[in-house]
RNA sequence: GGCGGCAUAGCCAAGUGGCUAAGGCAACGGUCUGCAAAAUCGUCAUCCCCAGUUCGACUCUGGGUGCCGCCUCCA
């Protein structure tokens, strides 16, 4: 494909629904806007997807030497923060500041950069009546009892996002909702909202009030980055109503041929609710899941699929004693069919497994692994004199994975180009047999370097590798409940019996170490242990 | 009902109008090993169904079936 030849990146606009290639308002430079958290609560996995897509984007517009401007706001006042305030007996001020806080502890934990300005509602409310009040002046919006909406069917664009038409909504509105009778048509939607009692509110010329849902996103990326700009991203589900009314507010206010020029829109997280019972819990936030996962685990996984595809997160409950698959009814009334094993909740909840998380963990492990045997080899071999041209895999490696990446950010295509390289850097460590020594190291050197690039495009890989693989080991033994001390008392125990060649105590021993969950590796330099 | 997406090996998942349809997991076989494990090498698909366009389609068009999402301030 000729369209991605080095430089030119193409991303699926959802506006034409198609790809096209990336050409920017300004050549070389990029604005992004992302629409973030609405702090309320702890984040889950599908925050942390609709983080790190963006984040994905940023940094390989980087790497491409675009200079990006990353605006990604909080949304702090918000009907769910103030319900959710109530509930808790808390204002909503202090909880929205709470959970800004954790929101940019898992940001940092997931690898998630900084956006360049990360504006947020309540300090934007100059500009959001500002936008308002344009808008009523131009005849798109009217205030009724304090409220302001915007006149919807008088914006001709409207649906131009997510291909639907007035007509066609005006017909089927109010048969799922309850329609607000004092607005001039169903569709219509609010740009400010009359205070209540007790919620936080600023005075406006409609009275006190707040910020409708929409109108901040339109007010913040205009402050910003300017009425026009290039990339929008988000979730697939604010296309409607969400972006649409953005689109509606910043061209009615500024021009039709405003606003975002790319619209990239991220898939969602198939959680496997169904197969796991109520009863058991449910541990989705990125909290719960950074803590018996490396969060870079989270990540990974995370762009193991393209971000516009659905990404299923597996999770299976097994039989204590058996270690059959229990389905939901078998997990509710906590009896195994296979073996008829009978247990309680709580034990069950330890039996919960994250197949797709642990298949993620051992690549990164293994990644990880034989970056570190790549970077003790380059520490203690000779570094060739003379330059030596790599070809083959490794040679090919970065710009294969490049030309994956400005394709549409396929991250799942680049990650497989890593394989071929991977598995011919081990073989080389293991062996230098038939292979020229200053190519080896040549081979070796390029891809240590190869992947720090990688590593900086996906914000994955870029760790030391001996404390990643040692915070993995004892994140995995703690999953397991692994009695670290036992093992390795057992290994030293088993490496005198390998040093007497006592082969059946050797053997015995490790035999034990099996029933823990631990495999040992009998190497030149040593015994190690890992998990099977 | 409207709009959109998806359907590729046991599982997960890239991709292409025509050369051997990436990669991962699992499985099987070889090398290595005291035996193993790890590592490595190899084996393992004709792309939901029907019709059409085309010299040629898994890739394009139409229809069907099946999943999923949005239309309800959930990413």
């Amino acid at each position: 494909m000729s369209d991605n030849s080095l430089g030119t990146i193409v991303l699926y606009n959802t506006m034409t629904a198609s790809k096209e290639k990336l050409e920017t308002l300004e050549p070389g430079k990029c604005g992004i806007y992302c629409c973030g958290p609405t702090v309320y609560d702890y984040t889950h996995l599908g925050n942390a997807r609709a983080a790190v897509v963006p984040d994905l984007m940023v940094r390989f517009l980087r790497h491409q030497g675009y200079e990006v401007k990353y605006v990604r706001n909080v949304t702090d006042i918000d009907d769910k923060i103030i319900s959710r305030s109530a509930e808790q007996g808390v204002s909503p001020t202090d909880l929205a500041v709470r959970f800004t806080e954790e929101y940019h502890k898992d940001m940092t934990a997931l690898n998630a950069l900084d956006p360049d300005v990360e504006p947020k509602v309540s300090e934007t409310i100059e500009e959001i009546i500002a936008l308002v009040k344009q808008l009523v002046d131009k005849g798109l919006a009217y205030d009724m009892d304090g409220d302001v909406y915007y006149r919807v069917p008088d914006f001709k664009g409207y649906g131009k996002l997510s291909n639907r038409s007035v007509e066609e909504m005006l017909e089927s509105a109010g048969s799922r909702i309850d329609v607000d009778q004092r607005k001039e048509t169903p569709l219509d939607f609010a740009l400010w909202k009359a205070a209540k009692p007790g919620e936080p509110s600023w005075t406006s010329p409609w009275g006190e009030g707040r910020p409708g849902w929409h109108i901040e996103c339109s007010a913040m990326s205009s402050k910003h980055l300017g009425d026009s700009f290039d990339i929008h991203g988000g979730g697939r589900d604010l296309i409607f109503p969400h972006h649409e009314n953005e689109i509606a507010q910043s061209q009615g206010a500024h021009g039709e041929d405003t606003y975002a020029k790319y619209w990239v829109h991220n898939g969602f997280i198939n959680f496997a609710g169904e197969k796991m019972s109520k009863s058991l819990g449910n541990f989705f936030t990125t909290r719960e899941l950074t803590a018996i996962f490396p969060p870079e685990t989270l990540r990974y996984y995370l762009m193991t699929v393209h971000y516009r595809s659905g990404l299923n997160f597996d999770l299976e409950v097994t039989c204590p004693a058996c270690h059959a698959v229990l389905d939901k009814e078998q997990q509710e009334s906590a009896k195994c069919e296979a073996c008829g094993h009978e247990t309680t909740s709580d034990i069950l909840k330890k039996q919960v497994r994250f197949p797709s998380l642990e298949e993620a963990d051992d690549r990164l492990a293994y990644i990880y692994s034989t970056l570190e045997a790549s970077q003790k080899f380059l520490e203690t071999a000779k570094a060739p004199g003379q330059d030596v041209v790599v070809e083959g895999a490794v040679g090919e490696m970065l710009g294969a994975f490049i030309a994956h990446m400005a394709n549409d950010l396929n991250s799942s295509g680049a990650l497989g180009v890593l394989s071929k390289p991977l598995g011919e850097i081990n073989g080389l460590l293991a062996s230098g047999k038939g292979v020229n020594k200053a190519l080896r190291f040549a081979i070796i050197d390029l891809f240590v370097k190869s992947m720090k690039e990688v590593a900086e495009i996906l914000g994955c890989f870029g760790k030391d590798p001996s404390s990643w693989l040692v915070q993995r080991r004892d994140m995995k033994a703690a999953r397991i409940g692994l009695d670290t001390d036992k093992v390795e008392g057992l290994l030293i125990e088993r490496i005198t019996a390998r040093q007497e060649k006592d082969w059946s105590a050797a053997d015995r021993i490790r035999d034990e170490l099996t029933e823990l969950g631990v495999s040992v590796q009998d190497g030149a330099t040593g015994s190690v242990w890992s998990f099977i």
